[in-house]
DNA sequence: TGACTTATTGCAAATGATTTGCAATAATAT
DNA sequence: ATATTATTGCAAATCATTTGCAATAAGTCA
């Protein structure tokens, strides 16, 4: 928290309530706005929807938190301190693993074959947690 | 023409004048609600967006076409008469070009991670194109 | 070919996610 | 404590997508 207090310093901004609820609630797994705002408003703290997409926001240009999407409609959020890594979700209950992998190899093997400068890629897996199977 | 025609009669459904201008107009490349509808709409064809919306919710369940997300919030529609392929997306004109891999080994290192039966995954890369860049 | 059945369309209104304008509020530096 | 101004809440706007319904037209069959 002294972390993210010290970059929104250096950055003229503020850290507020919201902000830190927004930051505590995504410590636990990637979430779309709405479970961010009714976890911040389970434990008693009232949040604005608006306000909660503007934290976000703020989160991604400071590097704090990170955008993902998932196929369906609504972006997921999570946070940006942790290691490079990809979403398994299941397509019955919605639960998301990450999977950490080398792929090394594929993209190189996609950088061979075009003439685009590849600078980011997203990989995303979809199946039946054990539970659901 | 008449492959998609056989399909649609199997299923009780009709070949609409709308359905083949939408179906010719997916031929190019992936693309937009609004860009099919401004591509059919320049042939001098008049249609209405709701009408493309169900027009690809057809195509999708009769495995003509298929939706692919690329990052941003709005959906994209390509035919699904091509071989399993990934794309490249840049990120400054939009351009979108299908990149083709072997990405076997990757798949068996995630399953491996996993309890969760992996049934799909979608990858997108993204970069600039050369004209961009 | 013409009549008939009903899948399909267009239009307008509903929905759901996200964004924005603005006045009120609250975090920080002094 | 006070002043400055980033930030919030609220309501309304926007954008993508869906839906209800009456009018239209594709395909079938006499």
């Amino acid at each position: 928290m002294e972390r993210i207090k010290k970059i929104m310093k250096e950055h003229g901004q503020r850290l507020t309530a919201q902000k830190k609820d927004v930051y505590l609630v995504l410590k636990h797994t990637p979430q779309t706005v709405i479970e961010i705002l009714t976890a911040v408003q389970l434990k008693k703290s009232p949040i604005d929807k608006a306000t909660v997409y503007r934290i976000l926001t703020g989160f991604i240009e400071l590097g704090i938190a990170r955008e993902i999407n998932l196929g369906d409609r609504e972006a997921r959020f999570e946070l940006a301190d942790c290691e490079h890594h990809h979403h398994l979700v299941c397509q019955s209950c919605g639960d998301i693993k990450d999977v950490k992998l080398c792929e090394d190899t594929l993209l190189k093997e996609a950088q061979k074959q075009t003439s685009f400068k590849i600078k980011s890629h997203s990989l995303e897996f979809f199946g039946t947690c054990e539970k659901c199977q």
